[in-house]
DNA sequence: TGACCCCGGAAGTGCATT
DNA sequence: AATGCACTTCCGGGGTCA
């Protein structure tokens, strides 16, 4: 499954791929994302990294992803997170580490987008969850899905929801409940902007059970995600991310 | 001047996979 | 048991702003 694949293995499958079908030298810098992040380029994604061999690419990858694929029609929506209405900020907190609770999601799944180019827009990705340009899937819908049948499980983040995963959730919100905390400011580009530093970092910690999380620690592993290209910093603006 | 941001290095942690 | 991953924790350093 390319989505379980590492780094490394996504290098030796673009190698493969070279071989397989006499591409030109890929430009490896490019892909430098595990399998699950791979999976989530669409098209037109890989054809920008890849000049000439993205369609190939794009074929071969969707070849070896297993009936996953085809099981995605199973789109239940059940919204259990969409369910509280708290009105209190403070149960919204708690709500929100309910719905999103690792333990019950082992599947964060979704990764929609994220893991853009690294020179190009990163964020053609991300932001464009709603729309679903991507192969499929929508975060709210997957995240109750826990072991789902089969167990196909997303594998990688079975460990509980990634940073990345979690912000995305927020910010896709579909009743926005987390604007306070974290809200696009152009999704066309992805650019996004934490509107409450602390208290995001706080949810981040209860996610997390690390109830020490602050802004400082959580920005850290924002950090991490320029060395992967999926997020990149909004230089001049604070708290803003691509 | 102090409070915040932002940056990355280094070491450590918890969990999953091999 | 070893290894890898995705952070977490700590920190020194640089920059901006009131």
């Amino acid at each position: 499954d390319p989505r379980t694949w590492a780094r490394e293995d996504v290098v030796t499958f673009l190698r493969w791929c070279e071989r397989e079908f006499d591409l030109p030298g890929l430009d490896l810098d490019k892909f430098q994302m595990n399998g699950k992040a791979l999976c989530l380029l669409n098209k037109s994604d890989i054809a920008e990294r890849a000049p000439g061999s993205g369609d190939v690419v794009h074929n071969a990858l969707q070849l070896l992803l297993p009936a996953a694929a085809n099981n995605a029609h199973h789109h239940h929506h059940s919204n259990q997170a969409g369910s509280n209405s708290g009105s209190q900020s403070d149960s919204e907190e708690n709500d929100s580490v309910q719905d999103n609770s690792p333990a019950r999601s082992p599947a964060p799944s979704t990764p929609i987008h994220l893991v853009p180019p690294p020179m190009s827009p990163l964020a053609t990705t991300f932001s464009s969850a709603a729309s679903s340009k991507n192969m499929d899937k929508d975060p709210l819908a997957t995240t109750p899905d826990r072991n789902g049948g089969g167990g196909d499980g997303l594998d990688s983040g079975s460990n509980g929801r990634l940073l990345w995963d979690f912000l995305q959730q927020l910010l896709n919100d579909p009743s926005q409940r987390y604007s306070h905390y974290i809200a696009w400011k152009n999704r066309e580009t992805g650019v996004f902007k934490i509107t409450d530093p602390a208290g995001l970092a706080r949810l981040w910690g209860i996610q997390k059970n690390h109830p020490s999380m602050n802004y400082d620690k959580m920005s850290r592993a924002l950090r991490y995600y320029y060395r992967v290209n999926i997020l990149r910093k909004v230089q001049g603006e604070r708290h803003c991310y691509q």
